[in-house]
DNA sequence: CGTAATCTTGACCAACGTCAATGTTCGTGG
DNA sequence: CCACGAACATTGACGTTGGTCAAGATTACG
């Protein structure tokens, strides 16, 4: 969209937090691993909203880990239709299959500000081969993943448009939530309109029909850039929502 | 759907071409690795039509692979809906997520009579801690089902029910070109129309709809149980199919 | 040959998309 | 501080796509 290119030569050893944090790619307790993870050289970029941090067929130089901001994966077809396939959040990854194929399945775009960290696909590669613990761990990550993405098959082929809209809200509150970056009720919301409509399958308009419906039933509410849930259980019950 | 229980007592060292085959899970050049496949114990099971070979929130005992026949993963809603998440084939592992975690992330019924191989979790954990080379290859090939997810999600949430239908096909007939079981333009297709119905998220009678239509159009044609496609490329044109 | 399952179609209705107009927010320059 | 414009939010009116209901045709199979 923009054609702002990320200046990678920020640190070279960035935030490890990234990596071997609680949320990190690459969780281990042990020595071996931690030791190889350590060694691993980071570059960090912070860019403007509405930055396409990686394009889909374009090379790809690496595996991307969010530090800070929001960010989504997401296809552009033909006919200029665009669908989100997911929302990135600090500490979320992506561009794994990437890095590991060369050429970029999708393209990410930042939605805020957001400072990125980048490994290097030889790293990566280099890494996964060299442990199995370190492999199995990121193999579990890629079956979550695999996991959300299902669930969000069932949403665009299954719910109606209300239940699509509060599905998505709670599956962002919840991932906040585990970050710790809810504040009771509230989390940050910084999509708009058009984002919601093209993450959930909707157009715009019929988007904000749900998320009227919604508000007038005090399931959800979006006031300036923050969503609140006043009784989560209630909405999950409604959505068919299950959390991880 | 049935009650039929699958019997395991099938020969314990069944199909290694499911493990080590050319379109197997555990894909290695490495001796080492080559040793611990063999090593493997695997159960087999032949079952009929419409059984549930994996349900979904119960113990899953293991990995399961597709010897021969169709399956499906699914996912029903409260609603009673259900959303078809994907065709397995044959050569085609499931519930690995199950595996590792000990329960069925969602479940898998036959639509033929099929025979599957399973592994147990204990030794599909083994393997994948003991060797990075074993675990990486089955990281490739989540990540590959990744990207089929993220095309289903796309196909689902922007596509009109023409192209849902078209792609859904395309999709079908190409893995089973790779795999050496199709004739010219004719690939055996034994879904009935509420299968495709539920794979694409429409009802019954839309999916009619859009095969009536398509068929009119000479972009396909199912007749029996066997779907043809006279002309790949047109059809991939249409509904903006890209081959893996 | 008969029964059950599946396929196929028409008629009608609900959900969702498109168009277009108005209101609101927010940043920028005076 | 205010004026202005651009981007975004919100809504109503209306058209299209897709869902539901129900009936008859066809197929699979005992």
């Amino acid at each position: 969209m923009e054609d702002f290119l990320p200046d990678w030569s920020g640190g070279t050893s960035a935030c490890k937090e990234c990596l071997s944090g609680r949320n990190g790619l690459f969780r281990s307790n042990n020595g071996h691993d931690r030791g190889l993870i350590t060694a691993l050289k980071q570059k960090a970029a912070t860019v403007p909203p509405g930055t396409d941090i990686v394009s889909e067929g374009e090379k790809t130089p690496g595996l991307f880990t969010v530090c800070d901001g929001w960010a989504v994966r997401y296809h552009r077809l033909h006919s200029g239709k665009r669908q989100i396939l997911d929302v990135r959040l600090p500490g979320d990854s992506f561009s794994l299959a990437g890095a590991l194929s060369g050429v970029a399945a999708h393209s990410v775009q930042s939605l805020t500000v957001a400072s990125v960290c980048m490994l290097s696909a030889r790293q990566v590669q280099t890494v996964l081969k060299s442990s199995a613990g370190l492999a199995f761990a990121v193999l579990q990550r890629s079956l979550e993943e695999e996991r959300r993405a299902d669930a969000r098959s069932i949403m665009l082929g299954r719910m109606s448009a209300e239940e699509r809209v509060g599905y998505f809200m709670l599956d962002i509150f919840d991932r906040l939530r585990r970050r710790g970056m809810t504040q009771g009720a509230r989390c940050p919301f910084p999509l708009r309109r058009i984002d919601l409509a093209d993450a959930v399958g909707l157009s715009k308009v019929h988007a904000m029909r749900a998320l009227r419906e919604l508000r007038a039933t005090a399931l959800l509410e979006i006031s300036g850039r923050e969503l609140v849930i006043p009784d989560l259980v209630k909405l999950a019950k409604v959505t068919g929502y299950v959390p991880a």
